[in-house]
DNA sequence: CGGCAAGTTGAGCCAGGTCAACTCCGGTGG
DNA sequence: CCACCGGAGTTGACCTGGCTCAACTTGCCG
């Protein structure tokens, strides 16, 4: 009889969204999750031993952004997808795989599950079985939806596309049009194919046409969601009220 | 009491699979499920009406090859992924995102199923359960490892991984280093990120670097594994016995 | 305040996109 | 049987978006 959550969960990020399934668990089944979980923390750049997937191969992502990262034989990178706040990853049977390896972009809270608990819990609760499959389906379509915006897009689509996934995935930062971007623009670079220099010019070109503010590194705010949304649907030229024609490159840089 | 298969499951090339989740069920199960679904065949070039999604929102793939198609405002296609028998896609909450197209890229034969009927098999047998989340999940890895081929490969490494993936998701037909190319030339342009007459070149340039011999359009032979391993891992000159030296670019075309 | 990592700016170049012409092949009809 | 057609694929020539390399600025932390 346990009728508050345990100790580990109550101030868990996780926990107190309910779009994730461990709100949905009924007290006795998130006790004995949170009794088998084994909390870990790890730093920017910092990778995820595969040594321990063995014993804890669910994991639940609490707070903080993990990518997925894949290295060519000469060196190049490529972070193949990130991860965020309630996302669950099985990664039961990806020794088969080549899987990359998984390293944090930020500083990045987990939560790991052995997999008989894990289980049981989805055999037993529909509601937390249908978060849980929903999530999954959600990976599955954003990692196809990452897929088309790498194809065939060209840098500056790339970045609005980007920068619109960012707004959707964090509604709750994103009041007044303010886009927090949870990584360093390098990481940026690698998530969606291109170099760093080319991840700054775009983030110029984007400003230099009004469509966006850039606060800081990490935030900045949209001031033109329909141009925005047109450039990443690959309408090269959408209709702009300031800058309406003419050269879209460097004419003038007079002012800021 | 029918220790037979349903009429329209018995030849189903899915149901004859171990490997689907189909044929773990239960000979009840099986009968009530293929009683409540709907068998669809789409040709080549041929889109599945989104109408029907509403009724038969979950989609198992039973043979053919079934491509998700994006379209960019200006007309660029990309086909951001490929579904093929035993896959089974989860379409009902696609109409938040936008989801693309899907379309035929061969004909294409489908079993479609209501939620309730198919949730009901995955609440109740354990081995359907987790069948369908092993598919779900290489689904999703799938995406990603497709996204990371897209972001930072070039042309021929792209090829090279892409004939390595149809080698590995079609075993049986992959004997004695022969694979099926299951699409069009076209199609696979879409899926690549690239141009057709790009992947028409590195076709050749596979070839003429003795790693591969073009049998048909929709087969071909790998006579070197290795070396297609290192190209599609970013090797960009793998050690290659006949063609050891100097310029990968066209010295001389007098012989082919 | 010094030192280092991250990000930005500039100049030059190349992989692959683009366009146009051509070949190949299966189907159709005279 | 051959002429014709249309779609798919291939080849060649040219051009450009973004990669590369190098120098510089900015921001952060001790």
């Amino acid at each position: 009889m346990a009728p508050s959550p345990p100790e580990q969960c109550r101030n868990c990020p996780m926990f107190l969204d309910p779009e994730n399934f461990c709100a949905n668990l009924k007290p006795d089944e998130l006790a004995e999750l949170s009794h088998h979980s084994c909390l870990a923390s790890f730093q920017r750049d910092q990778a995820i031993d595969a040594d321990t997937f063995e014993e804890f191969p669910i994991l639940a992502i609490t707070s903080g952004v993990l990518g997925l990262q894949h290295l060519l034989f000469d060196g190049r990178k490529t972070i193949a997808a990130l991860f965020m706040r309630g996302d669950i990853l099985d990664l039961r049977k990806s020794g088969n795989k080549r899987l990359g390896v998984l390293v944090g972009l930020s500083k990045v809270t987990l939560c790991r599950l052995p997999p008989q608990v894990f289980e049981k819990c989805l055999a037993n609760n529909p509601d937390a079985r249908n978060q849980v499959w929903q999530n999954l389906t959600d990976q599955a379509f954003r990692a196809i939806d990452h897929a088309a915006d790498l194809a065939n897009k060209q840098a500056l689509e790339k970045l609005a596309s980007f920068i619109l996934e960012c707004r959707s995935r964090n509604p709750r930062k994103s009041r007044k049009g303010q886009v927090h971007i949870p990584i360093r623009r390098r990481d940026l670079a690698e998530y969606l194919g291109m170099q760093p220099e080319t991840v700054s010019r775009s983030f110029k070109d984007l400003e230099k046409r009004g469509f966006i503010k850039v606060l800081e590194l990490s935030s900045l705010r949209i001031r033109n969601v329909p141009a925005l949304e047109q450039i990443a649907n690959g309408n090269r030229a959408p209709a702009d009220p300031d800058k309406s024609e003419g050269a879209q490159f460097n004419i003038l840089v007079t002012k800021t």
